[in-house]
DNA sequence: GCCAACGTTGGC
DNA sequence: GCCAACGTTGGC
């Protein structure tokens, strides 16, 4: 069992969208150190903290879990996407994803706060120049996210 | 809109 | 295989 932080912007899937459609293929992916941990580390069940980035107040704004293994990211095929790859080829997908499944949408534990968190001070996606749209977190970061989400 | 940091591309 | 140029990310 791992624990991940994932990136959407909310402009294209927030945590309520999540909400609403249950689960969402998280398609888009074009880095393939996130690529590879989709593909080689994640597991059906890992827990996610999913994080809107790009917008006015960035942070962790709910949980969800993967539901599903890797496979193929249809948008690289699809020329009308943003996210097509004219050098990938059908018989050779480059670019794979996995479900998530939406499990709770939380308060905001916007990115000011996870700074100010001494036990969150190792987090990858806090790291100084990290932009990772896919990172792992250790057991003990998750267990301090969800206390400080869950606090009142 | 700015810009620091990082990833990718492609000429050599 | 090097590395300069370019593109992208994402907070501010």
């Amino acid at each position: 069992m791992n624990y991940w932080l994932m990136k959407s912007e909310p402009d294209e899937a927030s945590i309520l969208d999540l909400q609403r459609a249950g689960t969402l293929p998280w398609t888009g992916v074009r880095n393939y150190q996130a690529r590879n941990f989709m593909r080689d580390d994640m597991q059906l069940g890992d827990g996610v903290l999913f994080y809107h980035s790009s917008c006015p107040e960035p942070g962790i704004a709910g949980l969800a879990e993967v539901c599903s293994a890797a496979y193929p990211d249809a948008t690289q095929f699809d020329p009308e996407s943003p996210y097509f790859d004219p050098k990938s080829k059908p018989e050779v997908p480059r670019w794979l994803h996995v479900d998530v499944r939406w499990r709770e949408t939380t308060r905001l534990l916007s990115l000011k706060a996870m700074r100010e968190a001494p036990e969150l001070a190792g987090m990858q996606v806090l790291q100084r120049g990290s932009r990772l749209s896919i990172t792992p977190v250790t057991p003990a970061e998750w267990q301090a996210v969800l206390k400080r989400l869950h606090a009142a």
